[in-house]
DNA sequence: CGCCTTTGACCTGCGC
DNA sequence: GCGCAGGTCAAAGGCG
């Protein structure tokens, strides 16, 4: 790592421990649990305390020349003399600082969002990198090596068997002189320490994904997907293709997930005066996935997106970390995983045998966004902490999260990802490296374009969120 | 020029 | 075998 990202690391923590004082400016450290039970009395105590330090920030900040402000300060207290109104301009007063508080917070928030996203894309940069060297070494000695990535329980690694995730990254050789490879292997198993490191915090982000999916989702045969891993094997029938339905409110015809589609179909079903268009992934050549969109009769406000295969390739990281944040919601909220539903809410999200996995992610998309801390259930993150612990700094990104949930981009934008990992949940992990490999010149394009996507909403066709 | 959408034709699976 | 409906193909044209 150089030099630059160094500081940029420490200007992260910076940022972190600031945020950490300013929300928990008085309050001792207290256990995850301590916190976790003393957190209605915080609520109450909360109000009182955003008050007063409302009322502080509103005098440092509201003695700044704002003339205009300190004119209009004056007017409310001339009137407060004249009127006896005192109390109600107070509280309105109160309101306003509040407001103010609230949106240097949220501004520092988005800071921090900000850097997050730019950061996981620089991690997967130098993961892209680092693979490229090692398999440059490779090939320098005249070896064919498999690179293998898998998320797995590993119940050698402390931390991870705590949280219950794990990420090996293995590197096969095929060759017959194993005794004159040792001290590549030695070497290779330095990498291997350093990736593994690294790849930590992005395994956690997947790993806490797949975990809490099971194994419901039938694995279909993709073509020029061979599944012949070891470790992890598809029970499902070979050639019944996977498929995930959401239905999220969106206004647009299409919404952006993090990949690239494009159409090459439109049908009008029976039952349904709503043309469904089918799409086919274009993120790498000669990915099989496809996905079906259309408007749910009942409510054309609906969209209904229905995904189908499996990614021969890597997911864009802002999906990728969209999809994980988004699972942590919703599996916090629901407190559920994606279980067959013997409810008759049919908001909740159910695996249909005819249509797979139905994420329903239409039910709070008005009123009650979810409400979510990161990350999900698990203790902090040892290295490279991608996001800040829920325990330090959870309430502070709430809202923010929260926010970002509600959106239907985001929803969708999580969908596809989820797809993704559900598929992917049972394949070969070295083919989607050898496609990688392959395809890195598409997966940069796309991540560059998730960022572009990310910071504004672009006008491309299929582009468009 | 390359990539996209559109759209009619064609293919395929399924029920009768 | 036939008809229907869903899904896919591919030519044509648009757009940046």
């Amino acid at each position: 790592m150089g030099r630059s990202e160094e500081e940029e690391d420490k200007q992260t923590q910076k940022m972190d421990l600031s945020l950490k004082i300013d929300h928990h400016t008085s309050e001792p450290v207290k256990a995850d649990h301590e916190v976790e039970e003393e957190e209605e009395e915080e609520d109450d105590d909360n109000d009182e305390e955003e008050i007063a330090r409302a009322a502080k920030v509103d005098k440092e900040e509201e003695e700044t020349p704002h003339e205009a402000a300190m004119a209009a300060e004056d007017q409310i207290e001339e009137e407060e003399e004249n009127n006896g109104s005192m109390v109600e301009n107070t509280k309105a007063r109160e309101e306003l600082s509040l407001l103010q508080v609230e949106t240097d917070r949220m501004k520092e928030e988005n800071e921090v969002l900000r850097k997050v996203v730019e950061r996981t894309m620089k991690d997967y940069y130098d993961l892209q990198m680092k693979f490229s060297i090692i398999q440059q070494n490779h090939s320098n000695k005249h070896k064919e090596p498999q690179i293998s990535l898998s998320l797995e329980n590993n119940s050698k690694d402390d931390h991870m068997k705590k949280i219950g995730l794990g990420l090996s990254l293995r590197l096969e050789t095929s060759g017959t002189n194993e005794e004159a490879d040792q001290d590549h292997q030695l070497e290779e198993s330095k990498y291997n320490k350093v990736l593994l490191q690294e790849l930590t915090s992005v395994g956690t982000l997947l790993s806490s994904v797949q975990n809490k999916i099971p194994r419901t989702i039938h694995q279909h045969e993709s073509p020029g997907i061979t599944n012949n891993a070891g470790h992890v094997a598809s029970s499902s029938p070979p050639n019944k293709k996977s498929r995930v339905s959401v239905r999220a409110r969106c206004e647009a015809a299409t919404m952006n997930d993090g990949c690239q589609w494009r159409k090459y179909g439109q049908k009008i079903s029976k039952g349904n005066p709503c043309p469904r268009a089918y799409y086919r992934c274009t993120v790498a050549h000669g990915c099989p996935v496809r996905k079906q969109v259309q408007r749910c009769l009942e409510d054309m406000s609906i969209l209904i997106t229905t995904y189908e295969g499996t990614h021969n390739h890597p997911l864009p990281v802002g999906a990728t970390a969209m999809a994980s944040t988004a699972y942590a919601s919703h599996y916090q909220n629901t407190n559920t995983t994606f279980l067959p539903s013997s409810s008759s809410n049919p908001n909740h999200n159910n695996i249909d045998p005819s249509k797979g996995l139905v994420l329903d992610l239409t039910s709070s998309s008005s009123s009650s966004p979810p409400t979510f801390s990161w990350p999900p259930n698990t203790t902090p993150f040892t290295n490279n902490n991608i996001f800040p612990t829920s325990s330090s700094s959870g309430n502070h990104h709430h809202h923010n999260v929260s926010a970002i949930a509600s959106d239907p981009k985001f929803r969708v934008a999580v969908a596809a990802a989820l797809t993704s990992f559900i598929n992917n949940k049972d394949i070969n992990h070295s083919n989607n490296v050898h496609n990688n490999n392959n395809g890195s010149s598409d997966s940069s394009n796309s991540n560059r374009w998730i960022l572009e996507s990310l910071s504004s909403s672009p006008k491309g066709k299929t582009h468009q969120f």
